[in-house]
DNA sequence: AATTAGCACTCACACCTCTTGAGTGCCAAA
DNA sequence: TTTGGCACTCAAGAGGTGTGAGTGCTAATT
């Protein structure tokens, strides 16, 4: 299905007007605002033979064309361009995002409202992953009897803590000696190679009864395991109300509705990640269209999302959320500057 | 303005009438539905009053009224009766409850996410009130050189930290110095005495170079006070977009939009528990209703709060935010109920 | 063979009018 | 004070019509 230029010429000029007026368009307004040198007829055989090959479809029989997946497909495939932003763009986000305070996550959330604001649609950023990683500290900090901070420390000097119960008795002292024996011999461990099994015998010679010690090793064993626990912030998904695309009120409510189930979101981002990975495309953006997508209540979105990277080894993901029919190549060139501004802070914080 | 008995009825069954029905109540369908002795005309004389007393309206002459603002709150305040939830429901909410892990973070978000869940409507949370509460335990961790990790302990064993930067030289033994010295001299103090002059004077005899002490101190200064700042989560937005109140697309966007401003609600529910408190209700729940509310997009809506105990001297709060129309008592029940399972799950993470 | 003008046909949408019916206020009688 | 009765109101739905942008097809033109 090899599309000659002209063919390619009209569905660029398809998908153009109808990301711009949100009407399908028809040969007449075509030949007016492009200046093609052929007749509506001539575009009109040529826009039934692009309907043949299922780049368009018609809403109905007396109306214009739209694009449909295959069409958008084809045309962020092929047929787009990817412009530069606007200095006053750039300079807006850029203010956005350089006035956060200094840990990831903030940047982060920076980055992510700068996305939702200047797009208009839904952005999302997911924490980074950590499997890869492994252990390189474990400190335990008793807080009061009974209660101690587990401190997870991540290669990439990435922290996760979190507040455990304990047995009222045991002390500080023996609760270092725990921390120690297990840092010791885990230190350096990838963490998935890290279970509670692993986790028991390297703190066999802290001296501590069984019962107690096994009490201490499991909430220590779930908080390194909630450690790698994917993150999602999802931003303004109120903008999507105000879009044409979703002023049905049931699809905006079966689109919320699914939005609000982080968990979903989640995986399905990291799924299309490891697909761009498996790929090699993975430093660059990646792509999902209407039906492509398998979330209910998605069928008329896109998703967007590109990767970006903590320290050498870790890396996450920041994208949108938005109406198929939208500005691709504008909003690729959003993504992508504060995907640069997003590394380059989060560089600059771990220097 | 005092109400008469019937008058009194007359109100409650139009409420809860129109509640159920989200249709104007006329007078006749008031007869058939309540067992009044009196004939239409005169309940159409009543209602004629009523609506002169400002709490019945008419959305346009020839249909049957509504009840005003100041007709839900006549109706919350003194004809409601709050009644008991079935066994059933009570399960429900229990078993969403009483599965979460144990910290405190997560029995809130446990108990918002089932409040959401059985009234339908928007949930809320807000993190403990933490000014009142007094400074424990000041701990620094080296996490690697030029990054500390602060873990602050507040009265209540409340539990905040923050990766910090701090100079590259400093040694863990030179922080240790510095956290022991902050601690002896400010443990003890309330939240809001501590400022970055009495931090700073507090380090004195930590016998470090100034330049670099302030800037630890100083990232020790915003750890501490971005410890009581109010978080609030909000779970179930999409699901105002099922209710026939906002199925014009306009308020639900304004709604969602104005929900998008976490800091807003938070600030407006502070608010609402600030002059409970100064009333004295405060172990009760709080309503408002309507035009009560000053956020845009709520001029639709009802809050109920209510509050839960963290410890002896902490709280914080729980509630919903829903169309005005709804069913007051069921809801209220539903709230306390919540309530009542949350602060039995705090109390028992705190043995 | 590709292009074009022309024409009959389609169909969503906007706009009208008409009817229906639940509701009202008011009055005079009980 | 209550009630039956009556004239009046008005939103909402049903049905009918016109308009116009769009299409596909055919026959003529390049």
């Amino acid at each position: 299905m090899a599309l000659d230029d002209r063919k390619k010429q009209v569905l660029k000029a398809i998908v153009d007007d109808y990301v711009s007026t949100y009407e399908p368009v028809g040969s007449k307004s075509l030949i007016e605002k492009h200046n093609f040198t052929v007749s509506s007829a001539t575009l009109r055989n040529e826009m039934a033979e692009l309907e043949k090959m299922g780049l368009l479809e018609k809403p109905h029989t007396s109306a214009g064309r739209i694009p449909s997946d295959k069409g958008y497909r084809e045309y962020v495939d092929s047929l787009i361009s990817v412009d530069n932003l606007s200095e006053s763009e750039k300079e807006e986000i850029s203010a956005r995002i350089d006035g956060s305070v200094d840990d990831v996550e903030s940047v982060l959330k920076s980055a992510t409202s700068a996305l939702s604001e200047t797009t208009g649609f839904v952005s999302l950023a997911m924490s980074p992953r950590l499997q890869g990683s492994y252990l390189s500290q474990l400190k335990m900090l008793m807080i009061e009897p009974g209660k101690v901070l587990v401190v997870v420390v991540l290669s990439a000097g990435v922290v996760k803590d979190k507040v455990v119960r304990i047995p009222n008795f045991l002390t500080g002292e023996q609760i270092n000696r725990i921390s120690n024996a297990v840092e010791k011999t885990l230190s350096g461990k990838p963490l998935d190679e890290i279970t509670f099994v692993t986790l028991a015998t390297s703190a066999k010679d802290a001296d501590i009864p069984d019962s107690f010690l096994n009490q201490v090793l499991y909430e220590t064993y779930v908080t390194i395991k909630q450690a790698d626990r994917l993150d999602v912030y999802l931003e303004g998904e109120h903008r999507m109300l105000s879009l044409p695309d979703f002023s049905e009120l049931g699809r905006a409510r079966d689109l919320l509705g699914t939005l609000s189930h982080d968990g979903m979101v989640a995986g399905y981002v990291n799924e299309i990640e490891a697909l761009g990975r498996e790929e090699g495309k993975s430093d660059s953006y990646m792509i999902r269209i209407g039906q492509e997508i398998a979330l209910e209540g998605l069928e008329d979105c896109s998703f967007i999302t590109t990767t970006y990277k903590l320290g050498d080894t870790l890396s996450g993901n920041i994208g949108i959320i938005g109406p198929k029919r939208m500005d691709y190549s504008k909003v690729i060139s959003q993504i992508n500057f504060v995907r640069k501004k997003l590394n380059d802070e989060i560089k600059r914080l771990s220097e």
